[in-house]
Parts: structure tokens; sequence; C-alpha cells
RNA sequence: GGGCUCGUAGCUCAACUGGCAGAGCAACCGGCUUUUAACCGGUAGGUUCAGGGUUCGAUUCCCUGCGAGCCCA
């Protein structure tokens, strides 16, 4: 096979290094500059010496000279190689491959031809690359593999490395802007007696000592809560959350969130928080608050347009008088084409609406506000109407990317939400928690009045990279096992990833359960 | 769960209506001291995702499976 005649002749190479006495697998280099050093301070830095290491990308040699293209973190620089000025270029350059590992120690100069180089004196292996890369012009392409195998996927598609650098800002600026503001960062439990604080299927574990079941929390919510019961007052977390789920553009089994809860707020304020926090974020991390996603260009900058979801629907030619019970409800959506269960209440049919008629329209951030108390079972109910409450979600390109309220602190309500939830499961609704009497305990002695907010990390990071699925921003996505003699690649790196428990089929009953549930703490009830 | 599309050399892709499976890059050999998708000459490289069927003949048509992508519920 013409890979094993790749990597013959590489062995080869590396045994042939070997008895030069060439470590093929070296150690530590001392490094003085990164590409971009020598690009953009080339001024200060011409004609003076530097060290700089990473792979080898390209090699064109002409004779006895040579020029390379060394790739590190920050970028692509050339190297310039002369048999006469540069060492090790008659025994180690022709034992060299496209993938080795290399530091050049040399003087930083300008072609003929107007690159910023590394005039190399010594080169020096670092690491023997035994595989061959992906094409260097066209790069690696099938999705698939690129998810798999994500280290070849940097290595040879620029965008990548720079999307999750800015994943990583995203979260370095949302961690500054809440401790700006007074939150401290706390960690709750990953592994849970009681899945609760959204709408959605958990992962089922068991704990071998204690002999007990345990869960993997979906949100992140009445843990966080429980701590503005005990008096942190401002409490964030970044964590993963995990939802039994299947997979699409914008869904991953596991996704980060990001949480917050500020005692003595309302979910005006909240509101407040959530468009100056990612306004800040998109300016810190693409350098404006303004960014191109597609082909449509969303402006973060605040105040985000406020929506209810009343007028949303008025919008639509629906009035909440038209449809005054849940049938009644039901038949007015099925009239104008929308898809509800034969069960979905009044409420649940409202949201239905929403998401289905007017959240795609919502292109530019869009705060959807007061959702039906249903569908909420977190939220405080609103003083001058019981069956609305003090909700919003943060809708961008059509994706909720937020879901916040002023949270209920009244146990005896809570109480009967959670109870019409447990209604719910018995009646089938595996997505529906369970009642978590230790939270409630916990409101019994008082959790001060709160504004809550949960923001999907993965979510805004696809809208400040331009990614179109969630998959380019989660570094190692849920794939499915490669089949034993499947396609090509599947001879290469087989392992990897672990057994998944079927699923994928049990999905998502119907659409709105699916988007509604991606963001944030609360789900629908 | 449903529909559509895709799977060919290490990588990116061709192969007409079913008729000898090809190119570029990468690899190997040779040449070349300022190139940058370097260039020039040569060589090698295939279980066409897997299994079955139709056919004189299947990369191509049909069925099943595996994996992936998009859309829908």
């Amino acid at each position: 096979m013409a890979e094993s005649d790749v990597t013959r002749a590489r062995r080869e190479k590396l045994a042939a290094l070997r008895a030069l006495g060439v470590d093929p697998f070296g150690s530590r280099y001392e490094t003085s500059a990164h590409a971009e050093d020598v690009h953009e301070r080339f001024a200060e830095l011409e004609g003076c010496e530097v060290s700089v290491a990473g792979r080898l990308m390209a090699l064109r040699v002409h004779g006895r000279a040579a020029f390379a293209d060394l790739q590190d973190r920050t970028g692509r620089v050339q190297l310039y190689m002369r048999a006469d000025a540069t060492g090790g270029f008659e025994t180690l350059l022709p034992l060299l491959d496209l993938g080795d590992i290399v530091g050049a120690r040399g003087t930083v100069m300008r072609t003929r031809r107007g690159e910023d180089s590394v005039e190399v004196r010594e080169l020096t292996l670092l690491t023997k690359s035994l595989r061959p890369l992906p094409e260097k012009w066209h790069g690696l392409k099938d999705v698939d593999r690129r998810y798999r195998e994500r280290y070849l996927d940097l290595i040879v598609n620029p965008g990548v490395r720079q999307t999750f650098i800015a994943r990583a800002g995203v979260l370095r600026e949302m961690r500054a802007f809440l401790d700006e503001r007074g939150f401290i960062e706390v960690e709750t439990p990953v592994l849970t007696p009681l899945a609760g604080g959204a709408h959605a299927r958990p992962f089922v574990t068991h704990h071998n000592a204690l002999d007990m079941t345990l869960y993997l929390r979906i949100a992140l919510e009445l843990y966080l809560k429980r701590l503005i019961v005990g008096g942190l007052e401002r409490v964030y977390e970044i964590g993963r959350v995990f939802r039994n789920e299947g997979v699409s553009t914008r869904h991953n089994p596991e996704f980060t969130m990001m949480e917050c809860y500020q005692a003595y707020a309302d979910y005006e304020d909240i509101m407040e928080l959530t468009e100056h926090m990612v306004a800040r974020v998109a300016e810190r991390v693409t350098g404006s608050t303004r960014v191109r996603y597609g082909d449509v260009e969303i402006d973060f900058a605040p105040p985000w347009r406020r929506l209810s979801m009343i007028e949303a629907l008025a919008g639509k030619g629906v009035r909440l008088e038209d449809m005054p019970d849940d049938a009644s409800a039901r038949r007015l959506a099925r009239s104008l084409g929308v898809h509800v269960e034969e069960t979905a209440t009044r409420g649940k049919v409202i949201d239905e609406l929403v998401s289905e008629l007017v959240q795609p329209e919502l292109v530019q951030p869009t705060f959807l506000l007061d959702h039906p108390t249903e569908i909420s079972p977190l939220a405080m109910r609103k003083r001058d109407n019981p069956d609305l409450t003090y909700r919003f979600e943060a809708i961008v390109h059509g994706m909720e990317i937020a879901n916040a309220f002023t949270e209920l602190n009244d146990p005896d309500d809570q109480r009967e939400r959670f109870e019409r939830q447990m209604e719910d499961r018995r009646r089938g609704d595996l997505e529906s928690p369970e009642l978590d009497e230790d939270f409630l305990k916990a409101l019994e002695y008082g959790m001060p009045p709160t504004g809550g907010l949960g923001i999907g990390v993965d979510r805004l990071v696809m809208l400040l990279t331009n990614s179109p699925s969630i998959r380019d921003v989660i570094l190692f996505p849920l794939m499915r096992p490669r089949a034993p003699g499947g396609s090509a690649a599947a001879d290469a790196e087989e392992d990897g990833a672990a057994e998944t428990d079927g699923d994928g089929a049990t999905g998502d009953g119907d659409g709105a359960t699916v988007d509604g549930d991606g963001a944030a703490g609360d789900g629908e009830g």
C-alpha cells in the first residue's frame, strides 16, 4: 500500500538519523521568537539572531539552497537555508519530511521577493513525524475526519486554531466581566442524585461504593440558587452540562454553559448585564461589536430590541383571545401550519408559535420577554398577570443564546410547579425533571429576590467565529465510533471514540423543546 | 424517526449511457544557491467504505449494512 510506502520511507529516515547520532525525538529547545514576531517586529529584528520552532509545512529545495515554511502557534515564517551557511544542510535536511518539528536558529532577513525570513545558521530536528500530512493546499476537508482527528485539523486548517483561540477569549472575557461586577466563580457538582434545572433527559451512571444512581447535571441552576440562599449574593459558574439527546448543528450532548445569579436584581437588570457582557465579549474577541455571520452582519451593541411574546404573536396576527384554552390553542397552531403535540398546553403552544413563526426572523440580538408560566417552572410570575413570568430569552440569528428570569423564590409556588412537572413525567415526559425536595427546603429558608442568567457558550462562540455548526467550536464533538473495516481512514487511528449508548433515536419529541433547551438554565414545563 | 446527498491513491478530486481506474499535491530517484501552490525530467502507489444482486463485463445500476453532511418532524 502507498501509505506504508510513505511511512516506511519515514522510518528509514528515522533509522538514518539515529545512525548519524541525531535524536529524532529531541528534548527542550529554547525559542526567542514566534513566526508572528518576525513579521510584526521585522524592522526591530532584522539582522538579529532568533530561534524559532515549529512544524515543517512546506519545503522548496533548490539544489544548494532551500526554503521551508515553519508553522507555530502564531502562524508561519519562512526559513532560508544555504549549503554554505546552514549547519545540517547536507546531513539533516535530506532526512526531513513535511510534518517534522524542527528548531531553527538564524538571522532575521528579507528575501529578494520580499518575504520576511530566518536565514538559518543551525537547524535542529526536534520530533520526527512518521505519518504524511494531508495535502498542503486543499487541507483536510473530510468533516468526519476533521472532528475525529482534530489534531490534524488544527495543523492543516489555519482557521480552526483561530476559532479555538477565540473560544478561549470568550471564556476569559466573560470571567473578567463578571469578576469586575463582583461575582465569584464557583464549582457545583457534575454528578448529582437528581438532574434538575432544565427540561432534558440526563445521562445516568452509578457510584459503586455508595451503590447509588447518579445523574450527570443538565443545568447549573438549582445548585447556584442554593448559594444565593447561602448569602454569596453574586455567583457564576462556567461548566459542562450533559443532555441525553440527539446531535445536530446546534446540539452536542455535552456543551458549556455559563450561569450567573445576582441577588436583589430582577430580569431587567439581567437584560442590561447580558447585552453589555455579550457586547464586550464580542468587541474584545473579534475587535468589534459588529460581527459577520454567514451573509449577515450582527451588531451586539446595546441596547438590544425587547419584544414580548404577546407582541411577537400579535405581529403575526395571533391574539391570545383567540386561544382561550389548550384545545383552541392547538387548533389555532395547526391552522397556521405549526406542528404541536396532542398533549400540548396553551403555554406550550404559545412557545411553539413564537419559536416557529417569530424566532427565525430575529437576526439582530433580541430579548423575547414574558414567557407563559407553564413553560417556565423556575421563573417568578408577573405581578399583573400570573400566567406569564419575568423571563427572557436572547435570540440572535434565530438561535437562542441566553435564557434568564427573575427567579421564583416563593417555596410554595415552586413546589406546585415541581409537582406539575412530576405529573408530566408520570404521563411519560421523560425530559420533565423530578421534584427536588432539598432545593425547596433551601427556598423555605429564604432566597432574596434574584435575577439569573444562562448563556450557551458554544452557540455564542459559533456566532463570534462565523461557525455554521456547534461541532466547529467543540474540540472533540461526540462522534459515532468508526465501524470496523469502515472507510479508508478507519485504519489510521481506531479507538478514541468511546462506546455511546444508542440514542439519537429517542430524540427531541418536537422542535421547540430542542430549541428551548440549548442555552440556559431552565427549560420548558 | 423520515427525505435527499456523499464515501475512488496518504490528501484534494476526475472517470460520459455499464466497457483497460486517472490528474494535481505528497512520496521515491535525478537536476537546480532568493523560492513561496517553486520549477524541470523520471519512478512507484488502488479491497473504488463493507457485503450481496443484475450483467459477457459494475467505480457506475439494484438491495442491505456502516459512517458522514444537509433538510424535515
